[in-house]
DNA sequence: ACAACTTGCAACACCAATGACGCAAGTAGG
DNA sequence: CCTACTTGCGTCATTGGTGTTGCAAGTTGT
């Protein structure tokens, strides 16, 4: 999302736009739900505003109903996505640069929007549209890996995107929030590339 | 599970043995249950009764309530993986053809009871016993993979059966129930071994 | 400072899902 | 064939989550 863009423009515009307050609220209880539907999808909106600090009202009045909330973070993080991907340049740069500087990103706003991320698939919509977006990028991306000879040319590109998200999601499993810094983002795309290139078989091994 | 046991034998020994017919009835609502919440984990009992063709108290008749049900699901399903797991005899066979093996049948079980065994992951009590066993006996196995020379020394074992764990959840993905035969299975397997040792890289890739 | 906005609180209506009954009709199995 | 078991149906009470409203108190921005 462009720097300064506010959350009011993600919504319908016949509203006109919020007071500092209370677009910081939105942000709060959208970072509350997150963390509190990650660990039970099943959370109550009780619980959810328990754990934004505000009034269940509070939330029903940023957000009429569940579902809108629950589209509105999937929209939100998509478009996290969307320019985490972005960031990478991944048709100017050097393929394999491009692929770490995406997964590191990615992998940056995974960690913290994982659940709606998740959810963001089955939504259609703002969401779906920037998804699909985002979609192209990869492809395109895995298209330049293969013309370069990283990727092997035999390999399903449908089974080598799959791969690759199936180790996303994997990677950023048992990481908590918190410890979201540069150096582990890294290192797990450093990983993640390394396992996704060269598996974890040996070179040449021996049916023993 | 061994042949013959009865359903009846998961539940408190209180009880006496079901009739035939309840017998089918119960595995009858396991199953649509496992298909029902497989779309949507929110469904109620009402769907899961359509989707049995049974009536609803039918299904209170059998699971007092939502949470028996659900950690009967489970307890079943991992039940199911350990018989997987072990039909591969994972200590006598070789590493290889264990791994193999290991990895067609329980492909085959998650295909059919994926929602139950994520499920079974938050479960204590007798399924998380049967699934510590597993975790044992895969453990084992991953340790004469590695003696042998067919994984790498210097893979974090933990990292390995997190990939290998992702790889066979994401190969079960868009798999629907029905077509689950042989062939399906067998192919899937070699491909996720095939991925998880070699990777998707070619052997020496030139950073052009 | 003042007007406009935002929030917490308390109360309310509503509804869908849950779980429990009893009874009549149907089925299993000796 | 007869007994015991099982199921469907209708019905009921309860509950927990959802969404709404009005008002008083506090905050923002000009």
């Amino acid at each position: 999302m462009a720097p300064g863009s506010s959350l009011w423009a993600m919504s319908e515009v016949t509203a006109r736009p919020l007071r500092a307050d209370a677009e910081r609220t939105v942000r709060t209880i959208m970072e509350a739900a997150e963390r509190t539907l990650g660990r039970n999808p099943a959370a109550t909106m009780e619980e959810i505003a328990a754990a934004a600090g505000v009034a269940r009202t509070t939330v029903h009045r940023r957000f009429a109903t569940r579902d809108v909330l629950i589209t509105a973070m999937a929209t939100w993080a998509t478009q996290q996505l969307a320019d985490a991907v972005e960031a990478a340049r991944p048709e100017s740069s050097p393929p394999l640069v491009a692929l770490y500087q995406a997964t590191a990103n990615v992998l940056r706003v995974k960690i913290s929007w994982g659940f709606s991320m998740n959810t963001a698939f089955a939504q259609d919509g703002e969401s779906a549209r920037i998804y699909a977006g985002v979609v192209e990028r990869c492809d395109q991306l895995f298209r330049r890996t293969q013309e370069v000879g990283i990727l092997r040319a035999d390999v399903d590109p449908v089974w080598a995107r799959r791969v690759y998200y199936a180790l996303m999601h994997e990677a950023c499993q048992n990481v908590s929030t918190a410890d979201a810094d540069e150096a582990d983002t890294d290192a797990l795309a450093t990983q993640l590339i390394d396992t996704l290139l060269r598996g974890l078989g040996t070179p040449n091994p021996q049916l023993t």
